[in-house]
DNA sequence: AATCAATTGCAACATTGTTGCGTTAAATTT
DNA sequence: AAATTTAACGCAACAATGTTGCAATTGATT
């Protein structure tokens, strides 16, 4: 296992994982960080943080790909087998961590990962009269 | 309600789907309609595909977007709300039509969708020793 | 301080999806 | 069966998103 740098673009993409409580886009991240790096660096440092597993990577229903480090702090190994809200008012996507499906799978099936991905209107949204 | 035609290059994506066992991408439709219609078209027949209840859209982990149309040969409507399996292999993705996720709510979140997708080694890829 | 390799910036490219508009062709009406 | 209506189409142009190669930089280690 290779050690993975801590560089100043990787600790300014984290801190904006630490001040978000909603998941993120790739533009997002851009977007709070004006010019600290590349948006091709960005891309790469995603890539190196889900890989570290440090966040995870989160494809919303309409295909908007979203990245969230959810908070563990009293856990060593980040998990993300939990499931995802997708607000179709707000576009925010929150972790909803207490969530976990339960599913009876078919024989021969080997699952590695699951993605469960709910989405219609966030508590915010809902109490908003829409 | 609008009415929506039934043209030629609509007519031949449905018969695409038909023929397929796994989900399809855009790119994957357009090779094998080779040349039928144009590329836009095809864009927009699976929107209003999608719009009508015929095919639905699956968003894979990795951000990539499959059409697929489920045999509900016994049921009116074309029901979505159930799994999906993505192959880390060959990376076909199937659609799981008797797994059925449950799970627990938090309150004031209104639920609309949902998206359970389970990835890792299909049957297939299972059997052939990877 | 020197070394080594991970990381970065830049440029260029690839893929995927969208929009506007004039033309074509289903479906309906006459 | 011809005329009418408008959904659907093709084309071109654009926008957004993601990828790759390579030389330069910089974090971590010796």
């Amino acid at each position: 296992m290779k050690s993975t740098r801590n560089t100043t673009a990787k600790t300014a993409v984290l801190e904006v994982f630490e001040k978000s409580k909603t998941a993120l886009s790739h533009t997002e991240i851009q977007k709070q960080l004006n010019d600290v790096c590349d948006r091709v660096t960005i891309y790469r440092i995603l890539d190196r943080l889900v890989n570290d597993d440090i966040i995870h990577k989160i494809s919303n229903l309409d295909g908007t790909v979203k990245y969230a480090k959810c908070n563990h702090s009293h856990q060593r190994v980040h998990i993300h087998n939990h499931a995802h809200f997708s607000c179709e008012n707000c576009h925010e996507i929150t972790c909803l961590e207490t969530v976990k499906p339960s599913y009876i799978m078919p024989h021969n099936y080997k699952v590695n990962e699951i993605n469960f991905t709910l989405s219609g209107l966030c508590p915010k949204c809902l109490n908003s009269n829409i």
